[in-house]
DNA sequence: TCGATACGCAACCGTCGCGTTTCATAATGC
DNA sequence: GCATTATGAAACGCGACGGTTGCGTATCGA
């Protein structure tokens, strides 16, 4: 991996190896306070290491500073993309829409997101991390659900299936983000999604 | 102003007033600053004091600290809103969202974006300032195409009109913030977006 | 056993921002 | 003129953090 400190192959083993286990508690702890909603340009290398139980030296032993540790901690995030096999377009996307919500109700999903977007300018790795590893995979799963729609007649032929990711998402978002009746914000929301949006996606 | 440090009615002017410039030349440069990405946590009194050619002590005189001084930052946005009086519903959503996508090809709207939104969980109150200036009175106006077009029987009468607003401006935030393919981004993005919308809007 | 390397810990220096104070100066009312 | 208040500039002590170094210890291969 580009961004971690040799040692990795070549390098022979000559002396006690590096712990396991406590670059495992360095990550943890990284990623714990950015679930608590620390902004990477607030995360302290020593804030890290405290939490970590690790002394700085650890740290900066494996990493050479601050986003290359985050990048790595965002790599081992493994988003659980559920399998979509359901009857029908409408099931799929419920299903779907209604992981993207449960997610977004626990803050560490919403502070990682937060990060994702908000330093997005100013460190386009994390950026590009997150997207490689958060929303491609989804994107793929919700696009692989529109076409299986299509060829089964439930969808329009000529859908943009970008435009109908743009709509179902965007919608979800928009309302958990600056949503402000709580009506909007009913256990039925995904459901009420994607019966509007499919109003204009199936055939006529 | 609760935020502002008395000196406002009473107090009876007895000695050198206040510089009105040098309050102006804060403000401005607080906006300037979260303008270029800085982030609220990120900010320095002493960055804004030099950046505003004003010593702290004048900052301290009027804000006690950081977040108030942000609020009243904030405060003096005036977010312009288009008058909608287009012919039909379709060109008045075409515009707005084609507003919208202006304002978010600039950074400067963009970092406001990003503060507002990564910065909500910390800042409450920047949150609920920012909502009501610039988000309210966007979500009225579009309400209120929405509204009219419904009257004018171009939309479904049982359409929800906040279900409406979510997928129209969720579709273009996802796209302005998400989007990968160039292709996504061509110049009739907003009408795109409204066509599609519409499918499912008007009435069968 | 020995050399090498990693470990946690503490100390270190340099930087930065905060919030306060002091200073000479400028603008106002009396 | 005189008292009063504000101004920009500079400096203060303070704490947080970065990044480095040394210490004594632990864990590996040879």
């Amino acid at each position: 991996m580009m961004t971690r400190q040799m040692a990795e192959g070549a390098a022979r083993a000559a002396g006690r190896p590096r712990s396991e286990k406590a670059e495992k508690s360095i990550i943890e702890a990284t990623l714990e306070l950015i679930g608590e909603g620390v902004a990477v340009s607030e995360l302290s290398i020593e804030g890290i290491a405290s939490r970590a139980g690790v002394g700085k030296t650890t740290i900066y032993r494996r990493w050479s500073n601050k986003e290359d540790l985050v990048v790595d901690a965002l790599t081992t995030l493994k988003p659980p993309i559920p399998p979509l096999e359901g009857d029908s377009v409408r099931d799929d996307l419920i299903a779907y829409l209604t992981v993207i919500r449960e997610e977004s109700r626990h803050t560490h999903t919403r502070c990682i997101m937060n990060i994702a977007m908000s330093d997005s300018e100013r460190h386009p790795r994390l950026a590009a991390r997150f997207d490689e590893l958060a929303i491609q995979p989804r994107r793929a799963v919700m696009a692989e659900v529109l076409r299986r729609g299509i060829e089964r007649g439930e969808l329009r032929p000529d859908l943009d299936v970008e435009m109908a990711m743009a709509i179902l998402t965007g919608a979800m978002l928009w309302h958990t983000k600056w949503s402000h009746r709580a009506a909007d914000l009913r256990d039925d929301l995904a459901e009420r999604i994607v019966d509007e949006a499919l109003r204009g996606f199936r055939p006529r």
